[in-house]
DNA sequence: CCTTGAACCTGCGGGC
DNA sequence: TGCCCGCAGGTTCAAG
């Protein structure tokens, strides 16, 4: 049984990506269970009919969305808000709460969407229509993407005054970022959460840039981060938790300098940074 | 267009 | 033990 629970940005979506690729790929979906109408978003209406029966062709990952692509050129799109797990289960056992889509594959395993908080929502749609689609079209720099440099980075912060630490959150800006990577990248980088994004520089721009490839680059290395008592016997659960800096440090001593971190409120969100060194 | 804050929903840990 | 409060991985929407 493989069981993955994730804080859901965007190494751990592409660690549940590649794992669920093990279990899905060349498999056919042979049927799904649906436990309510919705998440955050409605379940797509035509969703049994466009998935059943269907192959599956390749799983992929576009900022935080894992992309499951079927032979009939449709493309599920699965969004994990910020309690979505996914597990696979070859024997069935019993349903858990919250378990909200079971999909069966044709070698008798179960893949079971498990959101407490159902900010999750599942798309269904053809692969051609993705980019257009509202989820997708206004979607930032893949950081991890060719095309991602900091003269990318720089001209989308341009003219925004908005904290460096809440743009790097805005998906429209960089997409896959989240709260932690978000803390992480910006001490490795050096710079103050609160500085206003288009302050600054393309220096800047292009150490952060880097900064955030490598601990992204490394999350993945480490298969993710898990958080709390998660305690799993299958090897899936990731450790870059071990790896933090600054996330959830507050109090601490800075790594690098010794100056203890500080925890502060940006838009409704936890920043940890170290005042001393991230200027 | 940009920015801010509230809203969505459940679970967990800490304080009393 | 139990209740109440604050907080948690993300995104969207309304209002200024």
């Amino acid at each position: 049984m493989i069981k993955l629970r994730v804080m859901p940005e965007l190494p751990e979506v592409e660690t549940v990506v590649r794992a669920l690729a093990q279990a899905m790929h060349d498999k056919t979906i042979s049927g799904v269970t649906l436990t309510r109408r919705d998440l955050r978003k409605p379940f797509p209406d035509n969703l049994e009919k466009n998935i059943s029966g269907q192959r599956v062709m390749s799983l992929s990952r576009r900022a935080k969305y894992i992309l499951i692509h079927l032979e009939n050129g449709r493309v599920m799109a699965i969004h994990l808000g910020m309690s979505g797990r996914i597990r696979t289960e070859y024997v069935l056992s019993a349903r858990q709460k919250h378990d909200h889509m079971i999909l069966q594959l044709s070698d008798g395993c179960h893949v079971i969407l498990n959101d407490a908080r159902r900010f999750g929502y599942v798309l269904c749609l053809p692969e051609r229509d993705l980019h257009a689609h509202e989820c997708f079209q206004n979607l930032g720099i893949e950081p991890l993407e060719r095309g991602a440099s900091g003269s990318a980075l720089h001209k989308a912060l341009q003219g925004r005054k908005t904290p460096i630490k809440q743009a790097l959150l805005d998906q429209h800006v960089i997409a896959g970022i989240g709260n932690i990577y978000a803390c992480e990248a910006l001490f490795e980088a050096g710079i103050n959460p609160l500085k206003p994004a288009g302050s600054l520089t393309p220096e800047a721009c292009q150490r952060l840039m880097k900064k955030i490839q490598d601990v992204l680059n490394r999350a993945i290395q480490a298969g993710g981060s898990t958080l709390r008592d998660y305690r799993q016997v299958s090897g899936e659960s990731g450790y870059f938790q071990h790896d933090f800096k600054v996330y959830d440090r507050a109090g601490h001593k800075c790594r690098m300098c010794g100056h203890v971190i500080a925890r502060i409120a940006q838009g409704g969100r936890t920043t940890f940074y170290c005042p001393s060194h991230q200027t």
